[in-house]
DNA sequence: TTTTTAAGTAACTCGATGGTTACTTGTGCA
DNA sequence: TGCACAAGTAACCATCGAGTTACTTAAAAA
């Protein structure tokens, strides 16, 4: 048969690269959709157009394949955290329109804290070196005069990603208190409007910068 | 036999208004836990030392018992907004040290969100109605330049519910950033500090307070 | 070409879970 | 006193869902 030459890269016949592919993506719908528990795996197998045993073949059991689905969406993050300005003005408004770019990223961390509050979380060592780094990037523009150095920079952190992802998380309250959801476009452009206006609270106060100032 | 006589309000015997508010109370800890789906019947009939049978004779079926223990507590709740100060100083450390004592309420809340975003909301009138007050509890102070006026007061809202939940709704980001678990009375007292100190960013500035008060 | 291994499929198991059936027992009222 | 109805119990059922068994087929190595 002509066919069986070079076709694996293409889009038929065996292809197990582009098979985990499929399954991966799925889960990720599926587990932001519904959490670990409430997530099916018939439904992920479904959503990805292969048989279930593939899932069990590539990925061993419901647990791993979420472990995975973690992983890779916690390093895709830290690629987008990386580089970005010290002042809130802009990095408020980045991170509040990240959140509402990828809802799924918000919707997994929330199903998380409810979910494994107890035991310990996945891929930590990483994220913890991922917090550091977050940290020392408060920690520059203190140094700098952009934010008060008045404030602990691990609460400044907090306050931070409080404001900017609260909204997405929770976007019955936000539309209860908004009256549009939180995917109308006109509400995201407004909260990024009022996010550059308020980051003024993390600059330093008059006294305060006279002070950081005359000590460098 | 003498027993039968008036022990209804004791503890032997039928009871039904006993066994109404033990079905709640273990329901309320049971969705709180796991949520709607994630909840077990079997495991609130235990929780409540009752037959499971029970459940379905007061409460119909599970949705139904659902709706009335989110009732009870948005009641509640709406209980403890009343009377609150205009002070931002006093209001955040506020709501956060009450969301730090009902994590139940918190947790309900973010199941709500990932569960029962698209439907539409239960006991929604009288949460429509409670936050047009709090809306209200937030342009009196910015009448008597407690709040800035420049600042929309929907915003202003959303932003101190961000900041006095967000903790509590993602522990698992608070003790990445903190290093402490959010239930860590020193974090709790650290963070009443912060948010106190932080109020000052609802304030008027200088030259608006100004303003405001010739306005008067 | 043959063999070996990985990719793929359909149908099944077995425990859990929401809800029900069919029953017993205590209590207030005529 | 007895009767009607609400309170209470145990065993059951149908369905769903994670994981498995037992098989077929493509493709790369020998």
């Amino acid at each position: 048969m002509v066919k069986s030459a070079r076709l694996n890269d293409g889009t038929t016949g065996r292809n197990p690269e582009r098979t985990r592919e499929r399954i991966l993506s799925a889960a990720l719908k599926e587990f932001a959709a519904n959490g670990f528990a409430g997530a099916r795996v018939d439904a992920i197998a479904r959503r990805a157009a292969i048989n279930k045993r593939m899932l069990y073949h590539y990925f061993g059991n419901k647990e791993r394949l979420f472990r995975e689905v973690l992983r890779r969406k916690i390093a895709e993050r830290q690629a987008s955290a990386e580089s970005l300005s010290g002042d809130p003005a802009e990095s408020l408004p980045f991170w509040f329109k990240l959140s509402c770019k990828d809802t799924d990223w918000v919707r997994l961390l929330e199903w998380e804290a409810l979910q494994e509050a107890d035991k310990r979380l996945i891929d930590e060592r990483n994220r913890r070196a991922a917090t550091a780094r977050g940290l020392e990037r408060i920690r520059q523009p203190q140094a700098r005069g952009q934010i008060s150095a008045e404030l602990d920079p691990r609460h400044v952190m907090l306050a931070m990603r409080s404001l900017t992802m609260f909204p997405m998380a929770f976007p019955q309250l936000t539309k209860l208190i908004m009256g549009r959801p939180v995917f109308d476009s006109h509400f995201q452009k407004k909260h990024v409007e009022f996010l550059r206006k308020f980051a003024v609270a993390f600059r330093p106060t008059g006294n305060h910068r006279i002070k950081n100032r005359s000590a460098n």
